[in-house]
DNA sequence: TAGATACGATACGGTATCGTAGCATTATTC
DNA sequence: GAATAATGCTACGATACCGTATCGTATCTA
């Protein structure tokens, strides 16, 4: 059984700073401070090697102060995660393909940034045992995702794929190769490659 | 510095059982068993949670006598781990549609399976950052590979496929989007569209 | 059967981790 | 300027883990 904890008399655990400005500037502080250094350890060593000491060593911020903001470590990481979606833009260069291909060698940037390489098989581990975190994954997986989608549904409308075309099929036929590529057989990730694809699945 | 440890008159820490038989049969015992409770808890919890201690009360053996056998924690896991391959079979059933539509189904029953669902992104995740884990899982990998590598040759021979064709790119087409369904979109994961996947990239 | 060998039990040292308590200090708001 | 609120610091307690040491006991091989 978990104790109550005494927290601020904001009260607002997490996402606060999303949710509502904070109006005092240590609050601010503290949070801004730990999600970055929370991030960038997260980078380091993934999700099972955060610790809260860690982060509150290389943040500065106290311990106490953090525990103050985030009932919990994994709320504190769960957090933290949400903070690095980079959402991609969604090309309209006339042609579905050459949008595709924008969208994929876009996503090979991604997938060979040394952030994400390291972050994210250790989300996936622990999402396959928790169920928040895999709600909160699901959310991050949407925001990469939905630009395909966009791009797919828009050639549908114009007639470039047929009506009926299985979307999510189809993005998984797309960026399956990419993260396959990237984590599971490990072979070099390149925009040649991705090009490739493209092709291959498109026609 | 890792100190001198005082290992059995064997000294062969690791992989004996598969390298030689051992006489002792209480050798072959602690051995067979230790792994065994080895994997089960990597399945069970994956790379992180699996702790000597911990295998040493499933296994009922003691924990001097597996740091007898494995010098470290995790050459007994990386030991265990090598162990769980499930070697496909190569179909020929005479066209290569069919051939890879068989493979592809029973990767898909194998993704399906709770054991590997939960052990392998904690292992990948685990290879993100020990060289020796990497390599063992690379090894892995080709296991599973190798079949799809087999039928894809036999069907560049055959003049079914052209020559020239990009193996590993294939490959990656195929089975790529069955890993990401599974553990990166979460979406379910069918025979169907297995099959859907094959059309596609194969035509 | 005797000596070599493997095993089990317990205990230990060291480290890392999660959270919490108490209290002094500092910043902010009213 | 005073009350309020947030922070920092240090020190805990509890737990879990790795790997080792010691010593007595069981088992195998020669």
């Amino acid at each position: 059984m978990r104790k109550k904890r005494t927290l601020n008399k904001l009260d607002t655990p997490a996402l606060a700073l999303h949710e509502a400005e904070v109006l005092d500037e240590r609050v601010r502080h503290s949070r801004i401070t730990v999600l970055a250094a929370t991030a960038e350890l997260l980078f380091d060593r993934g999700f099972a090697g955060a610790s809260v000491d860690e982060i509150s060593r290389r943040s500065g911020v106290a311990k106490t102060t953090i525990y103050r903001h985030w009932p919990t470590r994994v709320d504190l990481l769960r957090d933290a995660c949400s903070t690095i979606s980079t959402p991609q833009g969604v090309p309209d260069t006339g042609t579905f393909e050459a949008d595709v291909t924008a969208l994929m060698t876009n996503l090979v940037d991604l997938l060979r940034t040394a952030k994400w390489t390291s972050v994210l098989p250790s989300i996936i581990d622990a999402a396959e045992r928790d169920p928040d975190i895999a709600n909160m994954y699901s959310k991050l997986q949407r925001g990469y995702s939905a630009p395909f989608e966009t791009v797919i549904l828009r050639a549908v409308d114009t007639g470039e794929l047929p009506a009926g075309t299985d979307v999510a099929m189809l993005i998984a036929a797309l960026t399956g190769p990419l993260f396959y590529r990237r984590w599971f057989s490990r072979d070099p990730l390149t925009d040649d490659f991705a090009v490739q694809i493209v092709k291959r699945v498109i026609r």
